[in-house]
DNA sequence: GACATATTTAATACATTTGTTAAATATCCT
DNA sequence: AGGATATTTAACAAATGTATTAAATATGTC
């Protein structure tokens, strides 16, 4: 589970940079992958992409494992259920208060159109 | 619906610092809400509140209407709703790919038992 | 008009992020 | 051992983010 504020600002701030969402898209393609294998498209050099991996690390969207010389990194799709739980929590709650808002204005129509 | 890249990093961005997610949640809490009244229980300068809300403005999470001297602020699902399902995509994904994953070890273990 | 209130903008300081290149580390292969 | 491959760490520059205080702007009230 996402508790702590701390991990939810570490996801999101992940989450916010283009590369790294391209890299977790890469990775939901391509499964398990090598840090070369995942760096391939993008215009950047390696140890970009390290730092980028370390960033998504940290945040618990991806974990690695070693393997001899070479990294294989996998997604954490727990830890993105995470984020989204946060969101959900909102929206949600929002949407009810909506439809409450919806529901008063109807009757007001109709008181009114009575009228 | 979010659209551009660009939209989605600046929503989590604008969600990626924990003083902009105290004020969504006091936003639902109070519903429409002044600025000055959103503020009240942070230990922090105006400005520094005014330019958070900017943040969130920009990233199309709130809302502004100007009434008067007043600068009312309002909660925007429609977009925290946009994030949610660009999160939803890779989670129902990754999941399906994970019970695939599951059903092919089950076979597999089951042979095993048979041999 | 003069003063109070609500909010933003400007100027500035400091911290963090993101990219680069060069060097270091770890592992594999012959 | 020596060389090739996979990846990270270091040093640094440029851009971005976040907070502060002081000043500006817009509106309301007597």
């Amino acid at each position: 589970m996402v508790n702590s504020q701390r991990q939810l600002s570490n996801i999101f701030s992940a989450l916010a940079d283009p590369t790294r969402r391209r890299i977790l898209e890469r990775l939901s393609r391509l499964g398990q992958c090598r840090v070369t294998a995942l760096a391939k498209p993008f215009r950047m050099s390696l140890p970009a992409i390290s730092r980028h991996l370390r960033v998504l690390e940290e945040a618990k969207l991806v974990h690695r494992q070693k393997k001899g010389r070479e990294h294989l990194i996998t997604a954490e799709p727990e830890t993105l259920k995470g984020a989204q739980q946060w969101i959900a929590q909102y929206v949600t709650y929002w949407e009810s208060r909506f439809d409450a808002m919806d529901e008063i204005l109807k009757r007001q129509t109709r008181k009114g159109s009575k009228s």
